[in-house]
DNA sequence: CGACGGCTCTGAAACCCTTCAACGACGACG
DNA sequence: CGTCGTCGTTGAAGGGTTTCAGAGCCGTCG
C-alpha cells in the first residue's frame, strides 16, 4: 500500500479511503489511484484489515461429514443464504473426527471470523463456549443441545413422521408398517415415530401402523425387515411401508422386489432424510427430504442476527419444516420419476468444457 | 497477548515464546504463563500471526459446485490429505457461478492462504495469474486448459472408458454401444469414447462398439437412447451399453426395464463418474468411478509442493486413474449389492444422539 | 577473582492496514 | 478583504503478533 500511495503521489491514507470510502476522495485523485492499483497489481491483505476492524465479515460453517447428502445441502443453502447477504462462507470438513471438529472450530475462533456454523454429530460440549467466550457467535445446526443459551436450527421431524404418515394415509392405505421403530433412542427416530404415530390416530380405528425393528440403522437392518414383511401372509402384510431412513427404505424395496412382489404394487415403501441415493433407482423413492438448504438459510440468517446485535440478543431455536417429495414408490403409477421436478437434481458431470 | 504478559509478570515477547518455542522458555516460566492463559482464555489472533509471518498455513478449496458427488469426493480427499500434512483446508462452494469463484479465488488470495486448489468448470483465465502473482500458489484440479505453467490434477478420461469397455469385453459380451457418443466436444466426452474404441479394437474383429447418440447430456437423453436400443431386434441390439455418464446409464436402465427386458440378463449397462444416486435402486450400477477423493488428495500434495520451492517449482501434470466398481448391472447375478463393499457408503443419517 | 559462555528473558521494530484528528486550500459570504 | 465552512488530504496511532539483537544472570574455567 505504501508502495501504491508513493507511485500515486498521495499518501497512504488517501490510498485507504479509495479503497473504503470512495466517496470521500476527489474523482481526479481517484482514478489515479486505482490505476496505479491496477499497474503494480496491488491486493489489499485482508490479515491487516481484520486485524485493525477487530472482526472480519466472514461466516464459518464447520460440517461433521461432507460425505453426507445432508450436510451438503446444509453448506449448499448457507452458501447461498451467505453470498445473498454479501459475505462469504468458508466450510470445513470434520470428517466424523470430532477432535478435528473442534480444531476446526478453534481454526475459526483464533481467525476471528464473523461467526459460525456448526453442524455436529455428537454434543460439542465446552468446544462451543470457548469460542462464544472471545465473542465468536456460534449457531448449532441440526443438533439439538437442549441448551437455551445458543442460538440452534432443527428439523422438525416429528412432521417428518407425521407427513409420511400422512401422504399414505391420503392414497388410501390403512395398513403401515414403520421400519427402524426400535431405534428410538436416536431422537430423529424417537420423533418420527412420534408422528406418524399421531398422523395414524388421526386417521381413527381402521388405520394401524406396525412397528418393525431393524438391528441396525445402517442399511444392512433394512434386509431383514424387508424380507420379514415380504414372507408376511398377503392378508396381514402391510401395504404401505414408511423406513426411518432412506437407506433403509432403499433395502426394503430391493428385499421386496427380491422377493417377487410389486412396489408400489403390492407394497408402497417411503423413507426419510435426503440420500441422493434413492433417486435413481428403477423405482425411485418417495421420501420426506430434510430440507438441508432451508436449514443452512435460516442458520446464516440468525447467525448473522447474532453477529449484529452484540449484546442484547435473544437466542431461539428455529425449526425448519420437512418437504414431501413424492416418487415412484409410493405413486400409482410406476414410471419413472427422474425426469421429474426433483429438487435440485445436480447437473452430470462431465462439466469439462 | 498484553494482558496475559502483564498477569504474568513476562513480556510479551516472552508469552510468544510460551506459545510458538516452549523449549526456549524455562518450564517454571512457561507453566506460569500457560496457567495465566488458561485463566483468561487467551486465544492468539490467527490475523496478527499471518500478518508478520507473511502467509498463512491454510489451504483454500474453491469448488465448482458442492451439488455435484464429485467435487465433494475431491474436497473429502483434499481434506484429508491436508489433515493429514498438518494444515486446514476451507472450502468454498462457487454454486456453478464463474463470478463468486473469481470472488472467492481473491477473497482466499487477499486472506493470504498459502496456496487454493481451484476445481472450475469453466476456463478460469487471468482470475488464476491475479492470484499467482501475489504469490498465492493455485493448483487446477479436473480442469484442463492446456497450460503447463500451471500444476493440474486430471483424471484419466481415456482410461475410463478403456476399462469400461474391457470389463464388458472381458465378461465376453461383444456387441457394445456406447451412449452419448455425439457429444464430444466436451473433453471427457470425446476421451472416454477414445478409450472405449481402443480397447474394443484391441479385442479384434468380433467385437464391435454402436455409437449411440442423445439429444442431451442430461438424464432425459438417456430416455430416448434406451427405447431405441430396446426396440431394436434382439439379434442386433448391443449387448452390453455404456454410457459416458452415470445419470444416463440410470435413465436406460429405467427405460430398457420399462421395455421388458432384464438388466444386465438382456442388457448390460454401465455407467462412467461417480454419481451416488445410481447405487441405491433395484439394479445397482456397474460404474468407472472418477477418483475424487485420489484427485484431491493428489492436488493438494502438489499445492504444498508448491507452497514449499517459492522458487525452482516445476509445474507438472498428474493423471489420477478412475477405479472400475462392478455393481449388479452388469454383473451375472443380480443380487442387491448394496451392501457389499461399496467405496465409501457414507453413514445413514439420523445421526443425532 | 575475573572473564567468558549459556540460558532466559526483554524491548522494540516490523507486518499492513484503518481511522481520526488536524491541516491546508478554496469558495462563499459579510 | 478578512472570516468561516467544506472538502480533500495527511500523518500518526493502533491493532496483536513474531523475531531478533541484546541485556541480565548464573555457573564454569583459568
Amino acid at each position: 500500500m505504501t508502495d501504491v500511495a508513493a507511485r500515486a503521489g498521495v499518501s497512504v491514507g488517501t490510498v485507504s479511503h479509495v479503497l473504503n470510502h470512495p466517496e470521500r476522495v476527489r474523482p481526479a485523485t481517484r482514478e489515479k489511484v486505482e490505476a496505479v492499483i491496477e499497474e503494480l497489481g496491488f491486493t489489499p491483505n485482508a490479515n491487516a484489515r481484520t486485524l485493525v476492524a477487530g472482526r472480519s465479515s466472514t461466516l464459518g460453517l464447520v460440517v461433521a461429514d461432507l460425505g453426507n447428502t445432508l450436510f451438503v445441502e446444509i453448506a449448499r443453502g448457507a452458501q447461498r443464504e451467505a453470498y445473498a447477504r454479501g459475505t462469504t462462507l468458508l466450510t470445513a470438513d470434520s470428517d466424523n473426527d470430532d477432535d478435528l471438529q473442534a480444531t476446526h472450530l478453534e481454526f475459526l475462533d483464533r481467525t476471528r471470523v464473523a461467526g459460525v456454523l456448526l453442524s455436529p454429530m455428537a454434543d460439542p460440549g465446552a468446544t462451543v463456549d470457548r469460542a462464544r467466550r472471545h465473542g465468536t457467535p456460534v449457531v448449532l445446526v441440526n443438533y439439538d443441545t437442549g441448551r437455551d443459551d445458543l442460538c440452534t436450527v432443527l428439523v422438525d421431524n416429528d412432521r417428518v413422521g407425521y407427513l409420511a404418515a400422512q401422504h399414505l394415509l391420503g392414497l388410501g392405505f390403512r395398513r403401515l408398517a414403520f421400519v427402524g421403530a426400535n431405534h428410538v433412542r436416536l431422537q430423529p427416530v424417537r420423533d418420527r415415530l412420534a408422528g406418524a404415530r399421531r398422523a395414524v390416530a388421526e386417521a381413527g380405528g381402521r388405520a394401524s401402523l406396525l412397528e418393525v425393528a431393524t438391528g441396525d440403522v445402517r442399511p444392512a437392518g433394512g434386509r431383514t425387515a424387508g424380507r420379514e414383511i415380504a414372507s408376511m401372509p398377503a392378508r396381514r402384510r402391510p401395504r404401505a411401508v414408511i423406513a426411518v431412513t432412506d437407506l433403509l427404505a432403499m433395502t426394503v424395496v430391493q428385499e421386496l422386489l427380491a422377493a417377487g412382489l410389486d412396489v408400489p404394487g403390492d407394497v408402497a415403501v417411503m423413507g426419510c432424510d435426503y440420500d441422493t441415493r434413492g433417486w435413481g433407482g428403477a423405482v425411485p423413492l418417495t421420501s420426506v427430504h430434510l430440507t438441508g438448504q432451508e436449514v443452512g438459510r435460516e442458520a446464516v440468517r440468525l447467525l448473522l442476527e447474532e453477529a449484529a446485535h452484540e449484546a442484547g440478543h435473544v437466542h431461539r431455536t428455529v425449526v425448519v419444516a420437512p418437504q414431501l417429495v413424492v416418487r415412484a414408490s409410493s405413486a400409482g403409477d410406476r414410471a419413472p420419476a427422474a425426469d421429474g421436478p426433483v429438487p435440485d437434481l445436480p447437473p452430470p458431470t462431465p462439466h469439462l468444457p
